[in-house]
DNA sequence: ATGGCTATTTGGAATAGA
């Protein structure tokens, strides 16, 4: 099975090049986020003249995650168990975002994930961001826990990048989201729950990125973050044969701001 | 070997992204 993940930044302006794509890379499974779309908006039939069954979860222009397969889309979940909600106005109760949607294709469950930005140190939003990867950590580790063969993958933008080889210039970014000590912890926290990062391995030039920058002139200057990976329940990562970023689709008018991210399983 | 932000919204400044 060949499984994608890709920030597509909205899946209405982007939707021939995701075709497009989809339809040379030979991709089974391709988990979307940042589809900027309500469910009624979302270009379904793209998908399924294609050939590949689509779950999507959006409820307004902000988020939106999707699963598109054509190996079986099974046991849709919306959300994870303990997933917390946000609101800016603390008279609204917080409401749970379109961040997270599972489905099981071809015995693999997929998680399509848009981990909070954080938008800065001392916002709300990265207090958010931190409750929510504790969350997800725990319930992951609980759905392991409970079958210790299931095989689960994690996959979308996760908004932290691990390492400060995964960021191009760390100085700039001392002091803003992405890169802070407690976002890595909650990154790291994932591995003692059993998950691991697979894509790594098969890209480990430090300064391999997932993502640039629309503005600086951020992608010829090769100046990005890696942000967009994938983790593995035990069982997966033993399956998991090769990896790679197709920074390609990050050329051209009309990309995403972030690029592919391709595993394959054996 | 690419290009100086981009996408959305009851419609055009504001919000979000990272």
């Amino acid at each position: 099975m060949r499984l994608a993940t890709w920030n597509v930044n909205s899946v209405r302006s982007r939707q021939d090049r995701i075709v497009d794509w989809l339809q040379r890379s030979d991709v089974d499974v391709l988990a979307m986020q940042e589809t900027k779309c309500k469910d009624a908006q979302f270009p379904y039939e793209r998908f399924t003249d294609i050939g590949y069954e689509v779950a999507h979860v959006g409820l307004s222009q902000w988020n939106g995650v999707a699963i598109a397969s054509r190996v079986g889309l099974d046991d849709v979940q919306v959300g994870f168990e303990d997933q917390p909600g946000f609101s800016k106005d603390p008279e609204i109760d917080p409401a749970q975002e379109a961040r997270a949607i599972g489905a099981t294709c071809d015995g693999v469950r997929v998680w399509s994930l848009y981990v909070p930005n954080g938008r800065e140190l001392a916002d709300p939003h990265y207090t958010y961001k931190l409750e929510w990867l504790a969350a997800l950590k725990a319930d992951a580790q609980a759905w392991v826990t409970a079958d210790p063969q299931a095989q689960i993958a994690l996959v979308g933008d996760w908004n932290i990048a691990p390492t400060d080889d995964d960021v191009w210039d760390p100085a700039l970014f001392e002091g803003k989201t992405h890169t802070s000590q407690a976002e890595r912890d909650a990154f790291t926290a994932f591995g003692d729950a059993g998950f691991t990062e697979v894509t790594r391995q098969f890209t480990p030039e430090p300064r391999t990125y997932t993502y640039w920058d629309y503005t600086q002139l951020r992608f010829p200057k090769k100046q990005g973050l890696r942000i967009d990976m994938a983790l593995t329940s035990p069982a997966l990562a033993a399956r998991v044969t090769g990896a790679s970023i197709d920074r390609e689709e990050r050329k051209g008018k009309g990309a995403s701001d972030h690029a592919p991210v391709i595993v394959e399983i054996g």
